[in-house]
DNA sequence: CATCCGACACTGC
DNA sequence: GCAGTGTCGGATG
């Protein structure tokens, strides 16, 4: 269940007529418990309780209490043994009247009424697991706002089955935002009186709905029709006449009005009840964009930024600078002045917009430093110079973009309320200011000049005051700061639809044959590079971490360089999380590219590092980029994927299944062979796969298990979008790929934990088959092992290839083919031959552990890592004459001899 | 023919 | 749900 669902069913709860036994039951049900989990409580067999309430183990321990004794029965819960015992997270007591809860972890207590449950159902979501942000549970408004207001979007789609084609869901989604401006401005004093709107609709339309649309109508009218001073406008009845002019922007177009239903007017007018006025732009509006969109429904802004990861990008963006020009400024009026001057003049666009909470926060922040500006000068501020007007924004769905324009005037509102006063904003909110230019479109394919022309800073502006000189150009002419940020939409190329592609195509064909293989956002990256180009700025997104990894390196930051533009800060890798309920699966960074000449910062973690130049790697040195090579660069080993089976699973058998099929048919004893893949290599396991030579072929398919078996690869071939598993589906008892030649081998796993401080590879003989899940190196010398081994070979692996989340991934192109060896003489290689089979010994003394228990850190045996210590020793020394003293030295030494060897190797071409 | 990656995908707690 | 850790095969070169 999600967030939305819970507060549902929480709130109808509460309403409910209350039941003392079946309570408890239902209160685990509203928060998602299944219904056989209750069962087992109500039965008694999971129930733990010791005071004759319901406990569930490891969640929450509740009572009821008898009238009048919540708090005492709260204390019993307490103090009751079972609640510790059973690790309870929470407990709670209520009369029907009265509630009490205790988170226990935090010591956070609730006490409310029982009818306003629903309102703080935010308290007990860690019940859910849905626990970690605090925004979404101290503000449940947000949750509830856009549970009704999903609620009224399905039912009026229901209702008005015209109003869903393309062409007019756009009129529906401004409807939606009108909608929510006059929830807001009932609860905030925006309109006389309170609920204004909620009650109009109330006592003039029928309960039926049957003329609640002409009702609306006429309110949008009066709400676009200025009226003549202080009189009434002529043509309306008194009470449409009592809502202000609001103005042309969000009241100007005559988009129509739905016709409503009994149930339709009904979620209107309980999405009036709800008190909107402390809603956040931000969250509310990354929430409420997914109500017009099915796909997301539910979802709940899966993608939506959390405040923290946007601070990530407009912190160090522009944000951290203008703080620090107010430290500098301190009391002096004349710079303070100045200072006000800059906030006045940035402009903040965020090319991907959505409900436009970048802008959003960006927008409440340069309020913030203007207040202190203002108090620091000790005057009251009576109008802000920070206008929406200098927020850009492009967002695709239009539904997002409507909520994106209406935000911004939500938060201008509060933020007039919070620094200039309540009374004040309210005179100063209508008729409505221009909002944001936030465009409806798609980012790669309009121009962006058009959207946020770079305009530069007038006379008359530069008389009052002068831009701060940070910005200036060389030609004198003063541009006004433009600050891009944003977090575009992120795909692979595997999963790009056929308009993205076309997409990437409009970009990069311009400056690449080959850039199928990078992400969607990259191109957001190279939009932004082309509109700084010329001209003084800093544009920062936040990105999957694979535009700064393995081959997408080599494609993409060439481009962005070559336009001048350098890495102005990073933060490296984090997991995403916000406050949805099922976060989406990527592993993110924040990479900042700019042409100003200012420290560059990167930041690990809780850590910041400033530097003169970050690597496209995100790692602090010289700039190189590695890129891959069908061949070793050194004199090394050849290195290639494994064998690649391509068969939906039929090939592969656990060792039980093989031998019990090769104990009924023993001619099959020979189909089979041991296969090896990344689990296997590192965690041990017994599998088998089918090895069919063609001259076994008529022994395979004679067999009636092993015979369905190749009918299945090749029939699940031939359904296959793939052209590889096409074209090999007339072959269907072989592998689609296999270098494997019957010798032995080196096998390194293509993934592995970052826990592990060596790549787990293996030798093998050659009756085992390695699958493409490992990289393989057929026939190849023993001290080929002991390099790939070392820690020398993992810090260049780290750095080089790509990652799987923040774990190594092996590849022989960029990470083997690209290592830089030093010259080995036949010393050299016996030496490094004999520590490799100390290493393989020192294991076999273990047997049978795993690689993954061997190379565990915290439990590796000391004879292994002896031997390993001695293999870094040993290769080391070859390239240094000692052993290098940590990683940074490791690394700096490999890119020193992969820039002189690809060098020398270019120039000799 | 050969490979790199996944707004990932499981598994186990 | 979350932490830990690596499947599988498509799309691309």
């Amino acid at each position: 269940m999600n967030a939305v669902e819970i507060e549902e069913a929480v709130s109808d709860l509460s309403q409910e007529p209350f039941d003392a036994a079946e309570f408890p039951f239902s209160f685990l049900a509203a928060f998602g418990n299944k219904e056989a989990t209750i069962k087992r409580l109500r039965s008694g067999n999971t129930n733990k309780s010791d005071v004759g309430g319901v406990l569930q183990r490891n969640n929450i321990h509740i009572a009821v209490a008898e009238p009048g004794q919540t708090v005492e029965t709260l204390a019993r819960l307490k103090a009751s043994p079972q609640t510790e015992r059973q690790k309870a997270k929470f407990i709670l007591a209520t009369d029907g009247a009265q509630l009490e809860a205790e988170e226990l972890g935090s010591g956070e207590v609730l006490s409310c009424r029982y009818g306003d449950l629903g309102n703080n159902f935010g308290f007990f979501l860690p019940l859910a697991g849905i626990s970690t942000v605090a925004e979404v549970k101290n503000n449940p408004i947000d949750i509830k706002a856009t549970s009704r207001l999903n609620r009224l979007y399905v039912q009026l789609l229901k209702d008005n089955a015209d109003w869903g084609s393309p062409d007019k869901r756009g009129d529906l989604n401004r409807f939606m935002a009108r909608m929510i401006f006059c929830f807001f401005a009932e609860d905030t004093g925006i309109f006389q009186g309170d609920d204004l709107f909620t009650s109009t609709v109330q006592t003039m339309t029928e309960a039926d709905g049957s003329n609640t649309r002409d009702v609306l109508l006429r309110l949008f009218d009066a709400m676009n029709t200025r009226a003549p001073d202080g009189a009434a406008r002529p043509g309306f009845p008194s009470w449409a006449d009592r809502f202000p002019y609001v103005n042309g922007g969000l009241f100007a177009d005559d988009i129509g009005c739905p016709t409503f239903s009994r149930t339709s007017r009904a979620y209107l007018l309980r999405a009036g009840e709800l008190d909107w006025k402390t809603i956040n732009p931000d969250i509310f509006g990354s929430m409420i964009q997914a109500v017009a969109d099915e796909d997301e429904r539910g979802e709940l802004g899966m993608h939506y930024t959390s405040v923290p990861n946007i601070q990530k990008v407009l912190d160090p963006l522009f944000l951290d600078d203008l703080r620090e020009q107010l430290e500098q400024a301190g009391t002096n009026k004349r710079m303070l002045f100045n200072l006000r001057q800059r906030l006045s003049r940035i402009r903040v666009f965020d090319p991907a917009c959505g409900s436009g909470n970048f802008l959003v926060i960006a927008y409440i922040r340069m309020r913030e430093i203007e207040d202190e500006i203002m108090r620091r000068r000790g005057e009251a501020l009576t109008r802000s110079a920070i206008s929406l007007t200098q927020f850009f924004g492009i967002e695709i769905k239009s539904f997002a973009a409507e909520i994106a324009r209406l935000s911004l005037l939500i938060a201008e509102f509060q933020c007039d309320v919070r620094f200039i006063g309540q009374a004040e904003a309210r005179a100063l909110v209508l008729p409505l200011h221009a909002t944001g230019n936030i465009r409806q479109g798609n980012a790669l394919r309009i121009d962006w000049e058009e959207v946020c022309p770079p305009a530069t800073v007038s006379a008359e502006e530069r008389d009052l005051g002068g831009p701060t000189g940070r910005l200036n150009l060389e030609g004198g002419s003063e541009e006004r700061e433009i600050y891009i940020c944003g977090n575009p939409p992120y795909q692979g190329s595997v999963n790009q639809s056929q308009a993205q592609k076309a997409d990437m195509e409009s970009i990069f064909k311009k400056y690449l044959k080959t850039y199928k293989d990078l992400d969607y956002v990259s191109s957001w990256f190279v939009r932004a590079a082309e509109y700084l180009k010329g001209r003084s700025g800093v544009a920062a997104f936040v990105s999957t971490n694979s535009i700064c990894q393995g081959e997408q390196v080599a494609m993409l930051w060439p481009i962005l360089f070559k336009l001048g533009l350098e890495i102005d800060f990073a933060h490296t890798s984090f997991l995403w999380k916000n406050n949805a309920s099922n976060n989406a699966g990527v592993t993110c960074i924040v990479v900042g590219i700019g042409n100003l000449t200012r420290q560059k910062l990167l930041f690990e973690g809780s850590e910041v590092r400033a530097a003169l130049g970050i690597t496209p790697y995100l790692t602090i040195g010289e700039r190189v980029i590695v890129r891959k090579q069908t061949s070793p660069l050194s004199p090394i080993a050849k290195m290639q994927s494994g064998n690649k089976p391509t068969d939906n699973g039929n090939f592969i058998l656990d060792g039980e299944d093989k031998r019990s099929l090769v104990r009924s048919f023993p001619e099959t004893e020979r189909l089979f062979r041991r296969f090896v893949g990344s689990r296997e290599l590192t965690q041990g396991g017994d599998r088998y796969c089918l090895w069919i030579k063609d001259n076994d072929l008529a022994v395979a398919s004679a067999n009636p298990e092993i015979g369905n078996r190749i009918s299945n690869v090749r029939a699940f071939r031939l359904e296959s979008r793939g052209k590889q598993a096409n074209e090999n589906a007339e072959t269907p008892h072989r592998f689609v790929f296999s270098p494997h030649t019957g010798g032995s081998c080196i096998a390194v796993s293509n993934v592995s934990s970052e826990r592990r401080e060596y790549l787990p590879a293996n030798y093998f003989s050659g009756d085992t088959v390695v699958s493409n899940l490992a990289s393989v190196a057929y026939d190849a010398p023993l001290w080929n092992f002991s390099i790939i081994v070392s820690k020398l070979h993992l810090a260049w692996i780290a750095t080089i290839c790509g990652k799987l989340k923040t774990d190594y991934r092996y590849s022989n192109t960029l990470g083997w083919n690209t290592f830089p060896v030093p010259k080995l003489t036949a010393t050299d290689k016996a030496r490094l031959t004999r520590c490799a089979a100390d290493i393989l010994l020192a294991r076999e003394a273990h047997f049978p552990a795993t690689i993954a228990e061997l190379y565990d850190p915290e439990m590796m045996p000391t004879d292994l890592r002896a031997a390993h210590d001695c293999n870094d020793e040993t290769l080391e020394r070859i390239y240094i004459g000692r052993r290098f003293r940590n990683d940074t030295e490791r690394l700096e030494k490999l890119f020193e001899m992969y820039t002189k060897m690809t060098t020398k190797k270019e120039r000799a071409n």
